[in-house]
DNA sequence: AACACCTCCAACCGCAGTAAT
DNA sequence: GATTACTGCGGTTGGAGGTGT
């Protein structure tokens, strides 16, 4: 695993290390300590750089690390003080005895953020996931002029393309780039403007759309209304903003299940009252009669792309996608779709 | 069974901060 | 103060193993 084997231009080795390298390793860090990492492999007889013996040590063989597979505690601490710190893995790590900031770090993009995304959650920011705002912010910003309206029609989008929506969704993108400005005070004043929205959207004639178009429109609804959801559960919640919130206030009601490896069932939302799944259904029941009943069948989740995750509160460095491809470009697919259509008419 | 694709994570890289000279 | 060495950190890579076809 990790990086290729063999040796670089000094003759060191790299790659994977052996049963017999780690033991020479912790023979002499047992008998003469650790420190000095530039000259210890030559003193210890191993072929490898200091900084690959001090990662081996520090990631792997010190006596104190804790292996085996996170507790749902250790992850809703990681998810609280990740909400607070960002990607500072060092420091997270801190708080967890017996974890690497490197454990950490590979467990949070391969499993935790997954859940988030699924959640709804957008996992750089820990707000609801924005980016359809964003998108929507785009083709306002494309449809501003008369000729151009009645192409936002064809999609179905037009009707949603009102002042408040539009004084709503630069508001939003505003506080997604200042997340700590989040404020309760704040809040309110977009839940307002949300419910103004929506208002609209519910007199919007959805019916008169062409049939790709009304599907969007019911997907829209849906998503607009766990924003909502989310955006009270946040103004219901100041402290989610604040350090205060770290560790105190972990909560395990509404939760999201998932499978332990011991067969167990345990259930964590990392302290979110709203599991996107929840929140769907929930809101698909009220959507059902402007649409027919007929519900897209697509998950929010996959609608919705997180490219646009900017910056942590406390962190700005680019996100990490792990996994090269294959989730983000699921996450993608549909938002690239409905820019492939912009696209095909010409509005790009 | 064979192949392709996907997931996971140990290990690497480059940069930044601090200490020593 | 400038330079060098050392250490720590966060981002990224790539191969082993798992899963799907």
């Amino acid at each position: 695993m990790g990086k290729s084997s063999g040796s670089d231009k000094n003759g060191l080795k790299k790659g994977p290390w052996t049963a017999e390298e780690d033991q020479k390793l912790v023979d002499y860090i047992q008998k003469h300590g650790h420190g000095k990492w530039r000259t210890l492999p030559k003193n210890a007889g191993l072929k490898r750089c200091g900084k690959s013996c001090r990662l081996r040590w520090t990631n792997y063989l010190r006596p104190d690390i804790k292996r085996g597979m996170f507790s749902v505690g250790e992850e809703e601490t990681i998810v609280q003080l990740h909400k607070v710190l960002g990607n500072k893995w060092s420091a997270i790590a801190a708080h967890l005895p017996g974890r690497t900031d490197n454990e950490i770090k590979n467990y949070w993009n391969t499993h935790i953020k997954k859940k988030l995304l699924k959640m709804g959650i957008d996992p750089v920011t820990h707000c609801p996931r924005l980016d359809l705002l964003q998108l929507s912010s785009f083709l306002a910003s494309n449809f501003c002029n008369s000729s151009q309206v009645n192409a936002s029609n064809c999609l179905g989008l037009g009707p949603f393309l009102t002042p408040d929506f539009l004084n709503f969704a630069t508001s939003l993108l505003s506080c997604q780039h200042r997340a700590q400005e989040f404020s309760p005070e704040n809040v309110q004043g977009h839940l307002n403007q949300m419910l103004s929205f929506q208002q609209n959207l519910l007199q919007c004639p959805v019916e008169a759309c062409t049939k790709p178009a009304s599907e969007s429109s019911a997907q829209f609804l849906s998503e607009t209304q766990l924003l909502q959801a989310n955006l009270e559960q946040i103004s219901q919640e100041p402290s989610n903003f604040g350090w205060q919130n770290s560790l105190a206030n972990l909560n395990q009601d509404g939760a999201e299940c998932f499978q332990m490896p011991n067969g167990s069932t345990e259930t964590t939302n990392y302290g979110y009252q709203y599991s996107y799944s929840d929140s769907l259904s929930h809101n698909q029941a009220k959507i059902s009669n402007i649409n027919g009943g007929n519900i897209p069948k697509m998950s929010f989740g996959s609608i919705l792309s997180t490219p646009s995750s900017t910056s942590t509160p406390m962190n700005s460095s680019s996100t990490t996608y792990v996994n090269g491809s294959t989730e983000d470009e699921r996450d993608s697919y549909c938002s690239n779709a409905l820019f492939d259509r912009l696209d095909a008419i010409g509005l790009l």
